[in-house]
DNA sequence: GGCACATCTAGACAGTGTCAAGTTTAATGC
DNA sequence: GCATTAAACTTGACACTGTCTAGATGTGCC
């Protein structure tokens, strides 16, 4: 019953050995999660299945993330890191003016969500996540203090002490967001074909359609 | 053990007698199911909860909608009901030029979505409704109809024939669903205290919001 | 080297959706 | 009015779920 692994090291790697010990259980469940949320979706979710996947017993979990809702908090905070970095890539890619940067993030926050809907449910249409943990409170508040600041820079005035800013936060933010959900749930392909289009097509389409909150 | 009611009349009515048949459990289960969808949501329904609180075994429910995913869908296809009936409540008491009603079915939108938050979550962000069913598709179809018509009257183009116009849907759509999401959920109340503001000044702020996708 | 602690397994429990079989009532045909 | 058929509903079974407990196993610290 009992295989020693005299083998070399038990240097962390060797990850799919048959050790009581999994050695790097947590990561190996944040990647059983997001994998099952990929085949299963969001609502269909198993605990019992993520473990069975990272090839752990079905209570192993709870030592690492507590609690279902534990794992799926840490999942998507990891999302929103993930966003963040889209948002960045596209940022790095474009013009250095405000306007060319507030269309960046909003082309970042899009290619986040056609890449990860699983992932964009969870963190914006769930209640499973507790959104009072900190790693998610602290990822999802840098994702909108990205576009806090743009939109300031861009229209000259603090959205938290002018109300007039604040719309124009709430507009673009309303606009990306739903523009995203819209798309990652399949309710544009229908009418605009976005995914038959070259990118620079695509981008230009959504662009335009960013553009419209803030120009005046 | 047998209640033979010989009372009046079997007339359907006196709907908590304890008769072997229920009478009216169609739509008696719709209404436990809504229940049951506002006190906890779509991610932790069940539909055994949702016949006990009708009064019935957990089996019965299969013998009016399937299963589970036939009762959410019958629901969520009443849900798109209740959101044309609320679009045209504003539609009704707007000015008949074409911007206003298209503002109208706008607010008519975020109403719903205020007032019905988990049918609103269940229509637009589950898996569980089956969208190819025909009640479903049909006042889904409808609801979106109206915004199609209202936008080609606003611009004088035919979305299906022109881009442009279709573009204007499209950022229509994104515009009054994502404003409803974020409000619905709770993430623009930090930033704008909609809720502590009378009627007319909350429908000033997104009348102002849902004009800019079309405005030129 | 021994001991405390973190890690992981295994079993139990109440709850879930769905299926099959049986019971009760309503509707239909004559 | 009465038998027969169909619809409505109950009951029990099944495999599955998340979480709790107790116990087994390995790691690291002193």
């Amino acid at each position: 019953m009992i295989l020693h692994m005299t083998a070399s090291s038990p240097s962390a790697s060797r990850a799919s050995s048959k050790r009581y010990h999994h050695g790097d259980l947590g990561p190996a469940l944040l990647k059983a999660a997001e994998e099952e949320l990929v085949e299963n979706g969001t609502e269909s979710f198993s605990l019992r299945a993520v473990a069975k996947r990272a090839g752990v017993s079905h209570g192993a979990p709870a030592h690492h993330f507590g609690d279902a809702k534990g794992l799926l908090t840490a999942l998507a905070a990891i999302g929103y890191d993930r966003l963040i970095a889209a948002q960045e890539a596209r940022q790095a890619a474009a013009a250095k003016d405000t306007t060319s940067q507030l269309i960046a993030i909003g082309l970042g926050y899009v290619d986040f969500g056609t890449a990860n809907p699983a992932l964009f449910r969870l963190m914006f249409s769930s209640e499973k996540p507790d959104r009072t943990d900190e790693a998610f409170a602290s990822s999802s508040l840098t994702a909108f203090g990205k576009l806090v600041d743009l939109v300031q820079a861009e229209v000259g005035a603090d959205p938290y002490a002018d109300t007039a800013a604040m719309k124009d936060v709430v507009a673009s933010w309303a606009m990306v967001h739903g523009l995203a959900d819209l798309i990652l749930s399949g309710r544009i392909e229908r009418l605009m074909g976005l995914s038959q289009r070259p990118q620079a097509e695509t981008d230009a389409i959504i662009t335009n359609i960013l553009l419209r909150p803030i120009e005046r």
